[in-house]
RNA sequence: GCCGAUGUAGCUCAGUGGUAGAGCAGCGGUUUUGUAAACCGCCGGUCGUCGGUUCGAGUCCGACCAUCGGCUCCA
């Protein structure tokens, strides 16, 4: 569930009608560079004006490192035109053209504006509240816009065009789709390069690219696209992630359970799912004899009805709960071909999911206990780069959530508390919480600046009324149980994503699908470097032979480059003292090791998951 | 799904209507090597798929598939 939130952030300099609302939240001012970036964007609306003077003019807010302008032009843009509008842009700059502000009446506005055909600006001016708008104009191009704006084009540093892209009007599909051009902009030459070398960094960690190169993963045009399969160096990566989260977990109180890759109609009818994310799920075949839609077959999407089907068939008495039933599930869903990306975003993804049963005077701890576990996890990967949104309620629109003010008080209260205690930062958002129940969501950033939702740990008071169910309690009575949702990293492979970005390949020890390479220097030395393999194979180590015949040097450098982090070197010295020299993925040369400290070096490091070699 | 771009050997890429190329990888041989690429040779492609235009299509056109950059929604 990537947010684009920078959108909302960063865009409150804009001509957006959202910018409104948003100003009077954040109430945030353009900083000098934002300033900046968004009077590029004037200018680069300007040289759009020159080569279409039929464009017609959406919004065009400076955005994180840059800015963009949409328009709807009589024809598409290709990455040809870029240079051309560049061009422009530079004389336009070099004009110093003097941004001129003024106030026009609302009246006044629209009329200029509906004459020029300016559709986009009528309508943002009939959305703003005010009796007069702000207009800008540099040179030739005059705008509504609520500014500020540097003194001339003259003050706008070195920038570049990075991309044209489709964007729906006002992000909404049901509208015209305009065209966006992306640019970046800084105040010195220094800076714009610092920021493309940046980009091209970003680059090489893209999981993408290092999947392959790393033989982890594989997209297939055979299989349907977002379905990725795994290499065995990948499997090994996936497993150890799954296993390290399986333990942790179970250290905390939950416990696994497995159901099928199936399931029926009825059953996401009675969870509603069924009503509401039907286009999202794949159909697979009717049932046996039957023919009525309920006994349909279609693959899982999500494992909250299977679980509570398996809570369902046991009888609970209060003392038992919380039950806290945990799966790796392997999902379908059927996400729209454009938002495929890699594996961070897949149709079919391994949740490690938990529901957890519990009575109402739980919440509080069991949120902490969801929120502890995903902090270890946290640590452990030594990510730093998230932040955390503590999703509320709307109160203005409680119609739209399910469940009464007093449960929604003291879920969103418990939910909170947990939070505070724990003294990590969070972002609340009004109106961002669950319809049934409110949530904290642990966003992270790829590679490439787009952020993805991991973790979540989410309260449901509706499911447990769909189902009926219940538990046992003191008074003898049946009661109504809540649920918590809870993903610790979300799905295997987005968080498989975001940790071959993060560690950029170079995965710590205990993760590395291979984690010592033994490259014997010449062919005598083969049988050496297999006693070695077998020592190091009995310690648990994940560890391989390179027998090529290739030269010493060839062997280091492919091992390096498929970033093991050991490589062991034996020749005639080594095979004389029972020893490796050792060297490491970072270049550094340990020299000779006695293998038995070797040994004793790397299974301490991969048993206590230290990031060091 | 929508807008745009891209698709040539396993990978990275060249090839603008006239006989499909390079480097790396792979395979074979020689070399037996001391910390980031030894040398020689060989194999390898219905140019994403299907259809169309043309005397002739990797090249032009269309549809589909996939990938990339965005938009929307979701883990």
């Amino acid at each position: 569930m990537e947010r684009f939130f920078y959108c909302l952030v960063l865009c409150y300099g804009g001509l957006s009608s959202m910018s409104v609302e948003v100003e009077l939240e954040e109430s945030v001012g353009y900083t000098p560079i934002q300033r900046m970036r968004h009077s590029a964007a004037h200018v680069m609306a300007e040289a759009v004006q020159e080569i279409f003077p039929d464009a017609r003019f959406g919004i065009g807010p400076a955005i994180e490192d840059g800015f963009y302008y949409d328009f709807e032009l009589p024809r598409a843009l290709t990455p040809d035109d870029l240079p051309d509008i560049e061009k422009r842009m530079a004389r336009i700059v070099a004009g110093k053209y003097p941004f001129v502000r003024d106030r026009w009446p609302r009246e006044k506005a629209l009329e200029y504006f509906r004459d020029k055909g300016q559709v986009y600006k009528v309508e943002l001016i009939e959305n703003l509240p005010d009796a007069e708008v702000g207009i800008f104009q540099q040179h030739n191009f005059l705008d509504l816009c609520r500014g500020p704006h540097v003194a001339n084009t003259g003050e706008i540093g070195p920038f570049k065009l990075m991309r044209v892209a489709g964007a729906y009007w006002r992000g909404d599909e049901n509208r015209p789709m305009l065209q966006r051009l992306y640019g970046t902009a800084w105040f010195t030459k220094e800076e714009l390069e610092q920021y493309l070398w940046r980009l091209e960094e970003a680059q090489k960690r893209d999981h993408r690219k290092l999947g392959r190169e790393l033989k982890l993963f594989v997209l297939s045009e055979d299989l349907p696209a977002g379905v990725p399969m795994f290499l065995p160096r990948g499997e090994t990566l996936r497993h150890q992630m799954e296993s390290y989260v399986r333990e942790t977990q179970e250290r905390y109180g939950y416990q696994h359970v497995w159901t099928a890759h199936l399931g029926k109609v009825r059953l996401y009818k009675t969870s509603k799912h069924w009503f509401t994310y039907r286009e999202n799920m794949f159909p697979v075949m009717q049932g046996e004899q039957e023919t009525s839609e309920d006994d349909a077959y279609v693959l899982k999407p999500m494992n909250c009805p299977h679980h509570i089907t398996l809570y369902k068939s046991q009888m609970h008495s209060y003392r038992e709960l919380p039950v806290r039933y945990a799966e790796f599930a392997t999902l379908y869903r059927y996400e729209k071909a454009g938002t495929l990306t890699g594996l961070a975003r897949v149709r079919s993804l391994t949740q490690d999911d938990a529901h957890v049963f519990l009575r109402p005077d739980q919440i509080q701890e069991e949120f902490d206990r969801a929120f502890n576990l995903t902090l270890e996890v946290f640590n452990t990967y030594g990510l730093e780069d998230y932040w955390i949104a503590l999703s509320l309620r709307d109160p203005q629109k409680k119609e739209d959530y399910v469940g009464s003010d007093e449960v929604w008080e003291k879920a969103e209260n418990a939910l909170r508390a947990a939070v505070d205690a724990k003294g990590v930062e969070y972002k609340a958002v009004i109106g961002e919480a669950a319809f049934y129940g409110p949530k904290v969501d642990f966003m992270v950033r790829d590679a490439l600046g787009r952020e993805w939702q991991c973790s979540t740990i989410q309260l449901d008071f509706v499911q447990p009324e769909n189902f009926g169910l219940e538990y046992i309690a003191e008074d003898g009575q049946a009661h109504r149980p809540i649920i918590i949702h809870r993903a610790v990293t979300g799905s295997t492979e987005r968080f498989m994503a975001l940790i071959i970005e993060h560690f950029a390949g170079a995965f710590p020890v205990w993760l590395s699908p291979v984690q010592a390479m033994v490259i014997p220097i010449a062919d005598r030395h083969i049988e050496y470097a297999y006693t070695v393999m077998e020592t190091l194979k009995a310690a648990g180590v994940r560890v391989e032979v390179d027998t090529r015949s290739e030269r010493m040097n060839a062997k280091v450098r492919d091992a390096q480059m498929q970033k093991i982090p050991y490589m062991l070197v034996v020749g005639d010295r080594e095979a004389a003292e029972n020893a490796v020299a050792v060297r490491l993925r970072t270049n550094e040369n340990l020299g000779a090791t006695p293998l038995d400290s070797f040994v004793e070096r790397i299974t301490d490091i991969i048993k206590t998951k230290s990031r060091d070699l």
